[in-house]
Parts: structure tokens; sequence; C-alpha cells
DNA sequence: ACTGAAAATATAGCCTC
DNA sequence: GAGGCTATATTTTCAGT
């Protein structure tokens, strides 16, 4: 993980389908090098994977909402994680240190679904409450910066 | 926007590196058109773009943060936008609806440079108060549900 | 890490339904 | 308008150095 690589990791997440030859151009390498550097980056899971940015609202899932769950006792075992990822609609799921004990990330197509994996949140073993913050307007969504 | 659509987005945002004729095989077309319609789907901003989901702890960007912001007055609007684009550790910002007014994601490499990024946000025009929630650990984080 | 060649893939033009 | 076929241009990938 020297520059080179952080300087690669810059331009594939700005945007992935550039060729090694530009990328190498971009960061003073052969094509053959940089294609080298990239693969030895996903090697080490340093890139988890390639993938493609979708316009939530353009699929159907335009209402986003973050859900605090509060909880009696400790939930933040592989069975809590099991149950969220059950749940079509939650996106992520954190663990956190605060109020309450897990944050996760929800997209539905409308508020009654929104409703509904509320509703599938509170069957999970453990959970004592949420609140429930709806997203109104994203202002953006970048990637990490690597400055 | 019809099923061959959403199957073409679920495997691209499994893995974006496939090719058109492992894509048009997954979906029944040939790679031509498999081409075609993923093409249609970036021109029509349905697929915003490609790249690569990073390790952040790989990076050096290993504690993650939630603050909700609380303002005595309206902050839905571009200055705020921009103030909040300018902290670079800012990596999701979002208008809300509940008891704060917007809650922004935020990486950094330490907590001391988490401390450092909340009173960048505390340096916004309007900002009234904050609430932090730490993530102590990624359940997980999953693409947008097209089933 | 670079060069050069081989294999795989993406892309454009044209045809058909 | 959408899919499919063919041919060409790029790109990836793998030697060897």
């Amino acid at each position: 993980m020297d520059e080179v690589d952080r300087r690669l990791l810059v331009q594939l997440q700005e945007d992935a389908t550039r060729s090694y030859a530009e990328l190498g151009r971009a960061v003073g390498l052969s094509a053959a090098s940089a294609h080298d550097r990239v693969r030895k980056l996903r090697e080490r899971g340093v890139i988890r994977r390639t993938t493609v940015e979708v316009d939530p609202a353009a699929v159907g899932r335009g209402v986003a909402a973050y859900v605090m769950i509060d909880a009696g006792a400790w939930m933040g075992d592989p069975p809590t994680r099991d149950a969220l990822l059950a749940i079509p609609a939650i996106q992520e799921a954190h663990v956190v240190a605060g109020a309450s004990s897990l944050l996760v990330k929800v997209r539905t197509a409308t508020t009654e679904e929104l409703q509904a994996t509320l509703r599938g949140i509170y069957a999970i073993a453990g959970v004592s409450g949420t609140q429930t913050v709806v997203v109104l307007e994203t202002f953006f969504e970048r990637p990490i910066d690597l400055g």
C-alpha cells in the first residue's frame, strides 16, 4: 500500500471501467504493471469487489431510512446478524456505541414497506425499541477519501 | 426497466467485471444484446457508475461514525451541502426528518480525527448540536435488493 | 516493472423479426 | 424498438527479460 496503490484506488473508485493502459498512464506505470498492482490489491482484499452504483429511485427503492435499534441485552452477535440479513430491505447493519445498540440502513419502495420492515425488526429477539430517521434528500454519497 | 434489466443489475452489482457474454448467458441474451441493455441503463442513469469497494481499514479509515446534526434553522439547502462536501471525512450526507435535520456518515483514521471532523461540522452556519454514534463493528453492507 | 505477442473481450455496423 | 450476427478494434493476460 504505497502512494501508487492509493492513486490506483482513487482512479478505480471514480471509474472502474478504466483500462489498465489508462490506469498506468495516470500513475506512471505500464499497463501490465498497473494490472499487476490491481490484481494484488484484489488478492489482498483491499479491493473487495467491483460493482455498479444503481439509482435507488430508478429501481423502485426511493425510500431510505436509518433505524436505531435499542436492546435489553447485547445484540452484537452472529444470530442478530443473521436475523438482520434475512430482511432484504436492510442494506447495512452496524453494531454501534451510544444510546442504541444497532444502526441499520433500510431501503424500500414505499413507507408502507418501511413500516413492514420495522415490524420485522421488532420481531428479532432482544429488540426493545427503535428510532427511525427518514431520509428526505441525499446531498451526496462518495467514495472513501484517500487523500 | 423490465425483468431482464433487473437481472442484469443484480449480476453487475455482484460483480461488475463479468463479461457481456457471461451476462448474456445469465439472463438469456446474446453478448451484443446484453451489452446494448447495459449501455442503455448507463445512459438513462439507472447505473450511476462502476466503482470498486475498498476495505476501509486497509486504507487507514478504520473509524466510522454517524453524526446527527441539529439545527436552529432549515439546513437543507445548497450552501449547507457545499459546506459538508468541503469536509473530506464526510462520506455521505442526508437531509432527514426527525429530531435532527441532517445525518452524515464519517470515516476517519483515528478518533482524534473524528473529533476534528466534529469541530468542522460545528463550524458550519446553523449547527446547534450533534449526536454521534460510533460504529463498533459493521455486520454487513450489501447492494440494493432488486428482488 | 517493462516489452511484445496471444487470447479474450468489447464495440460498431448491418441485418432480421 | 429489440435482438442477433459478423468483423474489427481494444483490452486483458501471459510469456520472457
